[in-house]
RNA sequence: GGAGGGGUGCCCGAGUGGUUAAAGGGGACGGGCUGUAAACCCGUUGGCUUAGCCUACGUUGGUUCGAAUCCAACCCCCUCCA
């Protein structure tokens, strides 16, 4: 029952095996020996989120097994667009936006993988390549007459559109006949064999290893990991900003951390298994941890995952502006700050105006009721007054003001040099 | 091209001439309780130089003392027909 193959096994313990094609052959095979992988991203933005770093996970541990991993970057399937569990279609971007999200998703592959030449080296490859000059009538002739559209539409990715009886365009039906197509592309230049991906990703993938069949008789696998969910049932990923993003100019390392460190109890041993690299056993023992200790456990995750995903020195700073922000009620210097030039405090600033500025709300309006709500403090002492004026006086002995939005929103107020 | 339906605040969704910055829900934010957790309770949720002013119900005009609500044209979406 249990897997025999080191990646396989390493998988199922840490839950990131949703379906598979075939998982005693794939075991059989990975056992045997080394095989290619590979998992397509979409250029949709300019940066990929947590929600890929499942993906991105199963792709190291496939490099940590001996295995090699392809990172394809979907410079053509972009310009389609993927339909999959989709209720309406995806805006058309233009050829350059998604040149332009492709090469920032590249810089976040860098941190995660070891790129190269050597036979476990990651290698990346834009399907753009094959796509873009792809002949319609030989290719309708050589490949379209293996898909039934029947089959197509009988796909649980496309049921949402179908039965909201929103218009699905002959343009995204035509996706998952490329992503196909590219799984047998990859099989021919790369002896890849095994497709991994999203849940969501099933049908296409599904199709190109039936692709692959009907054309090379290759036999191909496929892998899926679960959508992850919050324990209270949301898709995971969210900030008050918006999307959990890996690039650093998106989302601070400090953001980042605090991500992971406000992690749902209930979710804690599951995200260790799956968003860290740490050995069985010190996740059980984190895990098994109860009521407050279970902050400790948080506290990992956070570190481990912030060390993956910007280095370990920024890791570090983050968790020390975290442990100094919130447990000894000092100002980290990780906090997002601003910079106020020297006169404009000598003036006074309005407090609602400083929130503001320092992004802690979004109008002076909303600062205005955060006041009145009792939720912002200055240097930790509550503010009482909309119309409070900010100056020099309450600059602390670090040559900052200390600005809070709740418990959890802090930033800093410096003064230009 | 023809017939019909529809476009409301972050999202869903009520609202068919005035007291509507627009019910209700969701989400989000803040307060309380805690452990920087969950659950629960309470509050807030267009902007501004905030006892006031300004901008808002696809767009532009019109009717009216007064329009998200009525009229016209236009744009976009959906369904059916050709």
């Amino acid at each position: 029952m249990e897997p025999s193959s080191d990646f396989l096994r390493e998988m199922t313990w840490r839950g990131f095996i949703h379906q598979c094609t075939d998982l005693e052959t794939l075991d059989a095979r990975m056992s045997a020996g080394p095989i290619v992988a590979y998992i397509g991203f979409d250029c949709t933005a300019d940066s990929l989120h947590v929600g890929s770093m499942v993906p991105i996970m199963m792709l190291r541990w496939l490099q940590k097994s001996g295995h090699k991993p392809i990172v394809l970057m979907g410079g053509g399937t972009t310009k389609v667009g993927d339909p999959s569990f989709r209720d309406e279609a995806r805006k058309l971007l233009s050829v350059e936006e998604i040149a332009r999200n492709m090469s920032g998703i590249k810089r976040v592959f860098s941190q995660f993988l070891t790129f190269g030449d050597g036979p476990c080296d990651a290698l990346m490859v834009d399907n753009a390549a094959w796509l873009d000059e792809l002949n319609y009538m030989s290719f309708l002739r050589d490949y379209g007459r293996h898909f039934s559209v029947n089959r197509m539409l009988s796909f649980e990715s496309v049921k949402l559109r179908l039965e909201r009886e929103q218009p699905l365009t002959f343009l995204e039906f035509n996706y998952m006949i490329l992503q196909a197509y590219d799984f047998v592309e990859l099989s021919r230049r790369h002896s890849c064999s095994l497709q991994m991906g999203g849940s969501d990703q099933w049908g296409n993938i599904v199709n190109g290893v039936e692709l692959g069949r009907r054309t090379d008789q290759a036999s191909l696998f496929g892998l899926t990991t679960p959508l992850i969910t919050t324990s209270s049932g949301a898709k995971m990923g969210k900030t008050a900003a918006g999307a959990l993003w890996l690039n650093e100019d998106r989302v601070s390392p400090y953001d980042y951390w605090q991500y992971w460190r406000n992690t749902d109890d209930a979710d804690v041993g599951r995200f260790l298994r799956l968003f860290t690299e740490l050995p069985q056993d010190e996740i059980a023992r984190l895990e098994n941890l109860k009521d407050a200790e279970i902050n400790d456990a948080k506290k990992v995750l956070a570190d481990e995952a912030t060390k993956m995903c910007h280095g370990a020195t920024a890791a570090e700073a983050a968790a020390e502006t975290a442990r100094e922000t919130f447990e000894e009620g000092r100002l980290g210097a990780e906090l997002p700050s601003i910079e106020i030039a020297r006169a404009r405090l000598v003036e006074g600033i309005p407090a609602y105006e400083l929130l503001r500025a320092a992004g802690l709300a979004a109008s002076n309006g909303e600062a205005r009721r955060l006041i009145k709500g009792g939720g912002a403090r200055l240097n930790d002492v509550a503010i009482k007054n909309e119309s409070q004026t900010v100056g020099l006086a309450d600059l602390s002995s670090e040559g900052a003001i200390k600005l809070s939005a709740g418990k959890k929103r802090h930033a800093l107020v410096r003064v230009q040099s």
